[in-house]
DNA sequence: AACACGGGGAC
DNA sequence: GTCCCAGTGTT
C-alpha cells in the first residue's frame, strides 16, 4: 500500500479524540446498546437515529427487555425509521442471544456474525467497539475515505474496487484501539471527507492522501450506479364507517411487510387517465372488499412518497360506508388515526384522508 | 451480480 | 430533481 501506517493511525486517532461528537451510544460500553446503535445506523444518518435510539433504550434498557418484548411494540418504536426488517432481525437475534448465550452478546465474529441482520460491517463495528477486536469496519464513509486516501479508481460497488478498499481497511486497523479507529474513519467521512465538497484543508490525513495530491477528491469514489426508481400510481380509499377509518393489512412479505394501511389500488402510470376512470376503479375495489358505500366518492388530494426503488404517486379519496367492517378490515377511530405508529408513506395518506374530514 | 428494502437531509 | 447515508438478505 505504501502508507506509513503508524503515522496515519496516530494522526487520525489524535484528530478523532479532539473532534468526536458526543453521541448517546458513545457513552456506553454495553455491547447490546452498541449493537442497537449500529443496526439503527445502517443506511441511516446519525442525526436521524439519535431520537429513535433514545426512545428505544428508554423502553428497552437491556437486551433482556428487548428479548421479552412483543414484535409489535418493537416495530411501533421503529415506525418512521425505515428498513423494518432491521427491527425484526434484531428482535429475533436478541432472543437468540438470550436463549443460546444466556444474554451475553458473543464476542466471536463467527457466532455474532451468524445472527440475523448482522453482516460483515456490523460484526466488525460492534466487536471492535464493544470488545476491542481488531476487525476493519467498512461502511459507506470508510469506503469513500479509503478510496480517496489510496486513490482507488475502480468502482467501489464492484468486486475489484470493494476488495481494494477492504484490503486497505484491513492493513490499517490497529490492534490497540480498533473501536476508536473504526469510528474515527467514519467520523472523518461524516465531518471532513464528505461525499460532496470535502474539506481537505481540515483533514488530518491530507499529507498522505492520494486524491488530495491528484486533485481527484471530487470524483472519488467512483460508483457504477443504482437501479432506477419505478413509478407506481396508487388510488387510496379512506373509508369512513361509524366515525372510524377502515384499514387492511399488507402482505407478509415485501415492501412494508405486514403493516396496516388504507385500502389501495396499484398500477403503472397512465392506467387511470381520468377522474372517472379512477372513481370507477375505486368502486370496483370497494365492491371487492365488501364495503357498502353510501353516497359519493370525494377526492381529498394527491401526495407522493419515494422509497429506494419505487415511487408512490397517490390519489386519496374518501367515502362513507355503513355496516360493520367486512372480514379482514380493521376500524380505527378517526381521532386516533394520526397517532398510529406507521411508515411515513402510509402516514401521508392518513393525513390527507383525516384532514378532509374536519 | 443485481435487486429489494425506508426515509430524509444536503445540494 | 440527485445523491447517499455507521448495510443486509435474497435470488
Amino acid at each position: 500500500m505504501g502508507l506509513p501506517v503508524a503515522s496515519v493511525q496516530q494522526a487520525l486517532l489524535e484528530w478523532y479524540r479532539k473532534n468526536r461528537r458526543d453521541l448517546p451510544w458513545r457513552r456506553t460500553d454495553d455491547p447490546y446498546r452498541i449493537w442497537l446503535s449500529e443496526v439503527m445506523l445502517q443506511q441511516t444518518r446519525v442525526d436521524t437515529a439519535i431520537s429513535y435510539y433514545e426512545r428505544f433504550i428508554e423502553r428497552f434498557p437491556t437486551l433482556h427487555d428487548l428479548a421479552a418484548a412483543d414484535l409489535d411494540e418493537v416495530l411501533a418504536l421503529w415506525a418512521g425509521l425505515g428498513y423494518y426488517n432491521r427491527a425484526r432481525n434484531l428482535h429475533a437475534a436478541v432472543r437468540e442471544v438470550a436463549a443460546a448465550y444466556s444474554g451475553r452478546v458473543p464476542a466471536e465474529p463467527e457466532a455474532f456474525g451468524a445472527l440475523p441482520g448482522v453482516g460483515p460491517y456490523t460484526t466488525a463495528a460492534v466487536l471492535s467497539i464493544a470488545y476491542g477486536k481488531p476487525l476493519p469496519a467498512v461502511d459507506g464513509n470508510v469506503q469513500r475515505v479509503l478510496a480517496r486516501l489510496c486513490g482507488v479508481s475502480e468502482p467501489v460497488d464492484r468486486a475489484s474496487g470493494r476488495r481494494a478498499v477492504q484490503d486497505a481497511a484491513a492493513a490499517l486497523v490497529p490492534d490497540d484501539a480498533p473501536g476508536d479507529w473504526n469510528q474515527a474513519l467514519m467520523e472523518l467521512g461524516a465531518l471532513v471527507c464528505r461525499p460532496a465538497s470535502p474539506n481537505c484543508s481540515a483533514c488530518p490525513l491530507r499529507a498522505w492522501c492520494r486524491a488530495a495530491e491528484d486533485g481527484t477528491a471530487d470524483v472519488l469514489p467512483v460508483v457504477q450506479g443504482r437501479t432506477a426508481v419505478r413509478p407506481v400510481e396508487r388510488l387510496v380509499a379512506g373509508i369512513v364507517a361509524d366515525n372510524a377509518l377502515l384499514f387492511v393489512q399488507r402482505p407478509s412479505e415485501g415492501l412494508l411487510a405486514g403493516m396496516w394501511e388504507l385500502p389501495a389500488l396499484e398500477a403503472a402510470p397512465g392506467t387511470w387517465p381520468s377522474p372517472l376512470a379512477r372513481e370507477r376503479a375505486l368502486r370496483g375495489l370497494l365492491h371487492e372488499l365488501g364495503v357498502r358505500v353510501q353516497g359519493t366518492l370525494r377526492f381529498c388530494g394527491r401526495t407522493e412518497h419515494r422509497f429506494s426503488h419505487v415511487e408512490w404517486r397517490m390519489w386519496v379519496y374518501r367515502c362513507d360506508a355503513q355496516g360493520p367492517p367486512p372480514a379482514g378490515l380493521r376500524a380505527v377511530a378517526l381521532d386516533r388515526v394520526l397517532a398510529l405508529p406507521t411508515a411515513t408513506g402510509i402516514k401521508k395518506t392518513l393525513r390527507l384522508a383525516v384532514q378532509q374530514m374536519g
